[in-house]
DNA sequence: GTCTATAATAAGATAGAC
DNA sequence: GTCTATCTTATTATAGAC
């Protein structure tokens, strides 16, 4: 429905990988049909199918729309800042801007049960994690090499940052909005950690 | 297809719900049809019928069947030990025994995504994770007590609890098998915890 | 490229015999 | 209660006019 803006540079494409991302959002990836986009974008099934080779297609773009963009800012996020960064903070980067998206947590979530069980998006999540992982163990290194730590601990953080994130994301799909620090307090109190900064080493 | 034991006295609700479960793990819930639960349980589409109102009714059982029987075993496993057991121990009794379970990871997680579009499995899942903080929060209360902690520290406690289950789930389903510890060794690095155990307050 | 109309298929659900 | 057969609807995908 919404055309708000003229995109006459902007591929078609696009358009209907956007309307498509809305209507999964609110309606679930696998139940989202194709008539269900054609109504949200506006286009016709017909158009639709001389953009896209079928329904699969579309989501597999959404879900690289979904994830890939976010992994960018992250690894771009390493350029940012002259000071490196702790993993908190690396965390805070990463989240926040998905919070900022207009990106729902939920459709990441549908797209992680989908991965699980569709080949063609499985691949995508599976590469998108591992950018992301990758742009966190940059990041981190950095952090690790500042502290004098040993070169082994980053992969150790770097899983631990993912899960994390996952965690983060899902307590946000299934319960609304929560800020980070809020949640990131929450795990410290169930892992024993005191309140206060655990000083380190 | 299998029919193993003979399941006499047995409803056949739960030779159906089984035989479900066993297809949305490797289908996915919404691609899951009733002709699918048909060929895995053995049973005519219509023989399902008369047992049950329409697939949405199944997939709400499949989820109670699910989420259920670990949330008795956490609430159980309370009297079990005569001592109070750190939020560590806990996690690891309701974790530990949802990977003893025949229940694949991939299914809690299909089931998380499905509640964030369907309301009546959204209402299920709600109230299943509803009766898991519960147990966390009981076995947590009595262990704040012990260590003369405050009563106030039990509710963030356990909502980092069910966060940090989330997290696990999540990752298992993802990324495959995972020892507890591992991941919570991770979630330490992750956090700025210390390899040695931070020693409380 | 986009549309309308339609074909082809799949899925949910039911009827009626046994 | 269970089966086979069938109805109905929804969905994917295509054809052909503009």
């Amino acid at each position: 429905m919404p055309r708000l803006t003229q995109e006459t540079a902007q591929s078609r494409r696009d358009e209907i990988v956007a309307a498509a991302l809305r209507v999964m959002a609110t309606r679930g990836v696998a139940r989202t049909s194709i008539a269900d986009i054609s109504a949200e974008s506006g286009l016709s099934t017909g158009s639709i199918y001389s953009h896209f080779g079928g329904k699969a297609q579309i989501a597999a773009d959404v879900a690289a729309s979904v994830i890939g963009p976010r992994a960018q800012a992250l690894v771009d996020s390493r350029f940012e800042t002259p000071e490196p960064q702790t993993p908190r903070e690396i965390l805070g980067v990463f989240l926040g801007a998905l919070d900022d998206d207009q990106v729902p947590h939920r459709v990441v979530l549908q797209m992680w049960a989908e991965a699980a069980v569709d080949v063609e998006i499985g691949n995508l999540v599976e590469q998108a994690i591992g950018q992301i992982r990758d742009a966190y163990k940059g990041a981190v290194a950095r952090w690790v090499a500042a502290q004098g730590g040993r070169v082994a601990e980053v992969d150790a953080i770097t899983r631990g940052m993912v899960a994390v994130s996952q965690g983060y994301i899902v307590h946000r799909a299934l319960f609304g909005p929560l800020s980070l620090n809020e949640y990131l307090a929450g795990v410290d109190a169930a892992l024993g950690r005191p309140h206060t900064e655990c000083p380190d080493a």
